[in-house]
DNA sequence: ACTTATACGACCTCTAAGGTCGGATTAAAC
DNA sequence: GTTTAATCCGACCTTAGAGGTCGTATAAGT
C-alpha cells in the first residue's frame, strides 16, 4: 500500500537525531535506540548499511558512534529510499523486465508515466527538508 | 517499496479491457484473465469487489459477464487504489496514531508532508488518463 | 585484561500478498 | 426442467519479505 517500511523510517529518524549535533560528536547506535523506542539491533544494522553507503560515518570501541558524512542537502529522498530498500517503482516492470504480460500489458506505458511523476516528488525533496 | 498491488494491476488491465467496449456490451471475467494471462479466480475476485464497490456493473448467468458503470474521468487513482488496497499512506501514523514512536517522533510532520504531496500526484490522475 | 562500542551473518516469527479450491446462485439455451 | 455457463463468495494453502533476535567477532579506550 505504498508504505515506506520501518528500517527507512528508523533510520531517518537516526538522521534527524544526527543531524541536530556538531560534525565532531558521535552518538552511540544504543542511544539513539533508547530515545525514539527503536529496536536496538535493528537500528544498529541499518546505520551500518548506512555506513557502508556513506551516509554516515562510524567510530568504533568504547566512546564510539555514528556521525553525519554527507551533506544531507545533497541527497534525494529517491537515493535514501533506493538505498535502503532497492528500487522505487509502482510495478515490476519498471525495474527488470520479465513479466509474463508482457506481451499484453496495455497499462505499462501510463503507469510509467505515472511512476515517473511520482519519483520527480522524491527526487525535489532533499534529506534535509526532511529534517526540519 | 512503493509497489502497487498485483491485484491494483489486474484491476488496471480490465478496466482498460471494459473500456474499449460498448456501454452495453458485457465481456466474461474468464475472457479477460485468458487474454493478459491473469490468475482466473483472482481476477474474478478483484471484479466481484469492483462491482460491488460501482465501478463495474455484474450480469450472471451464461452469456453474463461485466462492463463499465461509472465514468473513469470521475474517479482518481487514490480513490482506486484505495478501494482496492486500503489507504494510502507512506507511514502507518498517516491513518491511525498508534505507534510507540509518537511521542518522541520527530519525523512526523515532514512526512506527512510528502505524503500530501504524493497523495496529490494519484488525486490529479484519473482512471481514464491510465487508460490512455 | 576488561569493557564498550560497532560489524555482521544466521536465524526466527509472523503477516500479508498471491493464488487455489469447492460449492452456491443465477439465468440463458435446449 | 435439466443442463450449462457465468458470477458469487468464503475457506484455505503457500510463499516471500518485513521485522526482529542472537551469538560472536573485531576494534579501541581505560
Amino acid at each position: 500500500m505504498l508504505k515506506l517500511s520501518r528500517k527507512t523510517e528508523y533510520a531517518l529518524m537516526a538522521l534527524r537525531h544526527l543531524y541536530g549535533k556538531t560534525t565532531e560528536q558521535l552518538t552511540s547506535s544504543k542511544e539513539i535506540a533508547a530515545t525514539y523506542r527503536i529496536p536496538g539491533e535493528l537500528l544498529a544494522k541499518t546505520l551500518q548499511q548506512l555506513a557502508r553507503e556513506g551516509i554516515v560515518e562510524t567510530v568504533q570501541g568504547p566512546l564510539g558512534g555514528y556521525r553525519l558524512k554527507v551533506n544531507l542537502e545533497k541527497v534525494s529522498l529517491t537515493d535514501f529510499i533506493e538505498l535502503l530498500e532497492g528500487p522505487v517503482a509502482l510495478t515490476d516492470c519498471s525495474i527488470d523486465k520479465n513479466c509474463d504480460q508482457l506481451g499484453t500489458c496495455t497499462i505499462r506505458t501510463p503507469i510509467h508515466r505515472i511512476n515517473d511523476t511520482m519519483k520527480n516528488v522524491f527526487n525535489n525533496v532533499t534529506l534535509a527538508e526532511v529534517m526540519q
